[in-house]
DNA sequence: CGCCGAACTTGCAGTGACTGCAAGTTCGCA
DNA sequence: TGCGAACTTGCAGTCACTGCAAGTTCGGCG
């Protein structure tokens, strides 16, 4: 079950045209704006038609915003394969922390859509959305572990509230410079997730 | 302070077409899905000239799953008016019961909004984004009612998860055609944040 | 090795979202 | 009553995005 991905040349091949393209579009919309930006420029930036751009990202926004399509269904796999009686948002921390530990790794790309997010607040709303998909997988998953029906509120609320968590992680450690170790700040705002938001004690800093 | 809305006819005739442009675009989409309508055709609708729908709405979308724009300011003038002692998760709590209690009043609206979710999932995304004022708004309002940096870890969290929070109330409120009282769903998604997200008892439903 | 089918790329042509601009029109107010 | 501001509208243009129908490249099998 190990190469889920086959790892063939084409595979080679289309993961690089999709992370050059990412790259291209995040670089040309830091230095000249979300509008001074057309996808055809991406395209060429990143040496394919401008056609084949749109084989590989719904829009501009999901090219500097959006997520893998492969991430949602492998952290709901990393979910269900979680103890079977692990409490819902120690399972949803583990899972989201293995995600950041895969973040870490590749830090310039991060801090260069950091930069992008930072000058652009609109995409915030698009980043926000583009996790809509986790969101629905991991619903999925939990509620099934937890032999819940999948319409229930709190499979879906905890869901959307640890990834909504995540992501303020994600942003809080972009604007910063990820100077601290981003699954750090993950696992210190599953802290205070658990411990029901307290304010904190440290008011005058 | 009161009249923050003067309500001349002006303001009167200004919300009525915004209502009917987002009546219409829902009502429209509902019958012939996202892409069976074009944004000329709720103009239409709605008895305005195609191009003063993008006086109302950035975008179709923003016609179906935006919020008001005056919202983000009000509720965030109602977050800072809060008690300055009471804790912060209570604060936001109280401000989106408040917002859950005018939601209640339109129900047929929120009902044509759910279904239409429901329908096109890809408009989850998008009302996931169309928040992202909102929490920009009511994270600053926060920020500086607790005397932290704006760019502080903890108001960015309790915002964002609150706000998700609210929103994933919301959906299932919709989901379960306003069976239970809105209000009642988010008292109850806040009380489980507040709990720090513990794993629910009834297990077997 | 050679070949077939599947996957991927590309060009093309078309639809519709969205924008700035420059009139017109309506309303608020003195 | 009349002036200025706010709002609406039409127009023309740019660009995002899509389906389709070739071409091209790759994986695997005889």
């Amino acid at each position: 079950m190990d190469p889920v991905v086959p790892d063939s040349l084409r595979e080679r091949k289309k993961r690089s045209t999709r992370r050059a393209l990412r790259l291209a579009a995040l670089s040309l919309v830091a230095e000249h704006g979300l509008d001074g930006v057309t996808t055809d420029e991406i395209a060429a930036a990143a040496d394919v038609s401008p056609r084949t751009f749109f084989n590989y990202f719904a829009g501009k926004e999901d090219a500097l915003v959006g997520n893998d399509p492969e991430v949602a269904g492998q952290l709901a796999a990393e979910l269900t394969a979680r103890p079977a009686d692990e409490a819902p948002l120690d399972a949803l921390r583990a899972v989201l922390d293995a995600y950041a530990a895969t973040v870490s790794i590749d830090e310039t790309f991060w801090s260069l859509r950091a930069r992008v997010l930072e000058a652009h607040p609109h995409l915030r709303a698009a980043l926000a959305g583009s996790s809509a998909d986790l969101d629905r997988a991991l619903t999925e998953a939990l509620a099934r572990r937890m032999g819940a029906p999948p319409t229930d509120l709190y499979p879906a609320l905890a869901v959307a509230v640890a990834t909504s968590a995540a992501r303020t992680a994600l942003w809080y450690a972009g604007t910063t410079g990820f100077t601290r170790p981003f699954r750090d700040v993950v696992g210190e705002a599953f802290d205070v997730l658990a411990a029901g938001l307290p304010a904190p004690l440290a008011l005058g800093r």
